[in-house]
DNA sequence: GGCAAAATTGACATCGTTGTCAATTTGACT
DNA sequence: AGTCAAATTGACAACGATGTCAATTTTGCC
């Protein structure tokens, strides 16, 4: 319930009937339209003695600005793009709602669209009704749309973009957690528990947030002197029915992992079905986790560890992002690094 | 991914820089401003000849009307809100992200709500910015709450809303599926599957749905002539920790039932974790069913036999309802049963 | 105290649409 | 053909905000 928006109650107002403009607003306080306007939209060459009597009317009279009268003049770009195109069903919806929610305040439309019509986005942008795209992966890491996006101008946000050693494609704000230490983190977690083979269920290669969770992987096993074993590695493709059949892969191998970390939940769920096919317990007998905490991990039994990241932040940076660049188009390049979490539940054990 | 929206693929316009307006349509065609508006509108008094002009010009400037214009000019309610209070984690989200996208289309605000302040909803009315409310149960069926929002002349859609039996208010449209036959069917199932001792996990009695869920298990055992055990039945509140507990429960008993039928997926999750916690095996010793296919039914493991109910049609058709009430107030009062079905999934088998 | 420059304030046009109401056309019926 | 009513069409104001630009006040400095 916590991602409920609670509407304020609202004050009672002194004239119920109609709801107040910047007309009452501005007669109640004695001055102009024209500075209610300045004092509401925080501009500049206010003095403190108008902007005072201005917001006590304001507060007076309850006035809540029409957003459609001020977007019919001002015209400011309303509409916002985000691109998903993910073959996890519960990352998708998860983008979708914290989209929505993270729009609400912003009073943005939003578009959800399964890739990027740049022709369609050049003419909304030149119209002005573009505030920008959130690109998600593997989408963030398509360098070749990024170029085109760049080139037309459109302003865009990626989410889960690779960061690090120089990339040819600068362009864009980026969003993201470390994937790469988080799985390293989470490896660590796995070997500090006893394991030694660990099996690791990685995305496909040509998702760059693949291929940064298996480097963390490799990571976390070479800081504990753990050698590669390729045999331990198979690729998924983030769904669901993928983790089923590469978790059977990798259990039925001559000598079996202790431990199998899937670089999703959705793959982690199928892991852990496959593993109830199999007859193996988890995790007495194998230990498997995950990668997302999506919200089902709560939920399966046994209670998914996995990595927590927020795609709430996440989205909702990259709104705001999007929203201050409408203004100043040449701001600096952001590049935000979100909180990641290891969130221990029970599917995890020693050896 | 079906839920996504895909923005239709526009034209080329003729002249990208602006949009166009209907003061473009109409030089284009030869008519006035006021014929235009008359057309897009589908108001009568307009003749043949210029609608086809109209439509034409329309198309050739690929013009889009100007939502914020007519908003601002019409005045047309805009608000709608979703009242939202229940303890399934799973339902709140669905309720949630169906609700979003059923408004997209109408371009209506949508406002996520925990309860519902009558005062605040009011004023909203009377300023004619709230074309009305969207309760899910237990809100639907709270008579007080509905006898004031009726007082009051908020108009209201129901959703999971008693049905039948004379009941004292009958004021709101109802939207929902028969939940009283589908819990029927269920049990019938697990019935015919050779199942006799039928453990029910039933939601809080004071929930008008999980009184109706029950009384089609009782429906379901008094047509295959089995007697009612009143240790068959234990009492949830729908959250999966309530599912837990009271798995444990049934399943501890001297004699224990070979099937659970649990009122919905949530308690379904839980009961099929306290089953491996005391080392049962689903389906092979206990067969385990859910109510609601929430989106983790089919992820979690053994795949939960359901009852599918679509929130997304619920939604689409309760936002529909209230948009045309906006129009004609007093048209008559509408109860739609949305079909459900029966999703047979892996969680059941024969004892 | 006087003057220019800077800061503050306001009058009015404007955004794209719909509502009102008057002007015009059409049609039906003597 | 002539009349009146009904249907069609259009001119113009209005919705509630912001942008432009000019008028006014304050400030800084000699």
């Amino acid at each position: 319930m916590d991602r409920i928006h609670f509407a304020e109650t609202s004050a009672i107002q002194t004239s119920p009937l109609k709801p107040s403009t910047i007309k009452d607003v501005a007669r109640e306080a004695g001055v102009s339209i024209k500075t209610v306007s300045r004092v509401i939209n925080g501009e500049p060459h206010v003095s403190a003695r108008m902007r005072e009597k201005v917001l006590a009317s304001v507060e007076l009279l309850n006035f809540k600005i029409n957003a459609a009268a001020r977007s019919l003049r001002s015209k400011l770009a309303k509409q916002l793009v985000v691109v998903l195109d993910n073959p996890s069903q519960s990352y998708t919806e998860a983008v979708q709602i914290n989209a929505v929610l993270a729009c609400q305040p912003f009073g943005f439309e939003l578009s959800l669209q399964g890739s990027a019509d740049l022709d369609a986005l050049t003419i909304a942008l030149e119209n002005g009704m573009l505030v920008g795209l959130v690109l998600t992966p593997p989408l963030s890491n398509d360098f070749e749309l990024l170029d085109r996006l760049s080139e037309a101008g459109v302003p865009f946000v990626r989410v889960g973009a690779e960061r690090g050693p120089e990339k040819f494609n600068e362009a864009g704000d980026k969003i993201g957690i470390d994937d790469r230490i988080a799985a390293s983190e989470m490896t660590a977690h796995l070997i500090a528990l006893g394991h030694r083979r660990i099996g690791f269920i990685t995305g496909a290669q040509s998702y760059d947030v693949a291929r940064r969770r298996l480097m963390g992987y490799y990571d976390g096993l070479e800081r504990a002197g753990i050698s590669r074993d390729p045999s331990l590695v198979v690729e998924g493709d983030f769904s669901y029915a993928s983790g089923l059949s590469c978790g059977e892969t990798l259990m039925s191998q001559a000598s079996r992992p202790t431990a199998i970390f899937a670089s999703n939940d959705d793959m982690a769920a199928g892991c852990l079905a496959s593993a109830y096919k199999l007859g193996l317990r988890v995790p007495d007998t194998l230990s498997v986790v995950g990668f997302d905490d999506a919200p089902f991990s709560r939920i399966i039994y046994p209670a998914l560890t996995t990595v927590h990241q927020s795609l709430n932040d996440m989205m909702e940076q990259a709104v705001t992002i999007l929203a201050a660049r409408r203004s100043d188009p040449d701001a600096p390049l952001r590049d935000v690094v979100i909180a990641h979490s290891l969130v221990k539940r029970e599917s995890c054990a020693a050896p």
